[in-house]
DNA sequence: CCCTGATTCGC
DNA sequence: GCGAATCAGG
């Protein structure tokens, strides 16, 4: 398989919507998400934030053990000039699924200081299961502030915002996802809980 | 162990 | 230019 213009079309696209590489190699076939991640930097669009993202934050240095022994007489030191602006802006929004839950408890949380409490979808149809997961996570979880949240932070509101007793999860989102795996459990509920629409 | 993207380097 | 192997991390 070759990039055709078609392929490269869809793999910018896609990854200007977030999907990951696997899912993009999955879609286009016949490629690896190594060969996709690949082409993604070869075409120069390694990061997907349009402003004031992070993306990439890792560490560029590699170092590779034994067996090769540059001759090069390369010496250059590349120190990349990053001037980041130390207030990360918020704006990330977890494109929702198949249900509008998500973003809006984050969301709502983070606008105004006031009084309206994040609408937490604690209760109602939620599975057992999954709440008393979320009870338990909230014992271990990292209580992050604003200002810490990353793409990698589950950005799930705990408490009131309008009070000290509020604080984000913070723990290791799952994968694709802007929350951690109790509070996907939790925002991503397949909204059939309750409703048995018959026609 | 699952996954993610990043980087390297032989082809 | 390509992508497997590898790395670094959640």
């Amino acid at each position: 398989m070759s990039w055709t213009d078609e392929r490269v079309e869809t793999l910018k696209k896609m990854w200007g919507e977030g999907q990951s590489a696997s899912q993009i190699a999955k879609e286009l076939g016949g490629v690896t998400r190594n060969a996709v991640i690949g082409k993604v930097h070869r075409l120069g669009l390694s990061n997907r934030a349009g402003s004031g993202g992070n993306a990439a934050s890792k560490a560029p240095a590699k170092e590779k053990p034994a067996a090769a022994a540059k001759p090069a007489a390369k010496a250059a030191p590349k120190p990349k000039p990053k001037a980041e602006p130390q207030v990360p802006a918020i704006k990330e929004e977890p494109e929702l699924d198949e249900n509008g839950i998500p973003i809006s408890a984050a969301r709502r949380a983070i606008i105004p200081a006031g009084q309206p409490l994040p609408p937490q979808p604690s209760a109602n149809e939620i599975s057992p299961e999954a709440l008393a997961k979320v009870s338990e996570v909230e014992k271990t979880a990292k209580k992050i502030s604003l200002m810490e949240l990353t793409e990698k932070t589950c950005k799930w509101p705990v408490g009131d915002p309008a009070t000290e007793d509020f604080w984000f999860c913070g723990l290791a989102v799952q994968q694709g996802k802007p929350y951690c795996e109790a509070h996907v459990g939790v925002a991503f509920q397949p909204m059939s809980s309750r409703r048995d629409r018959r026609r």
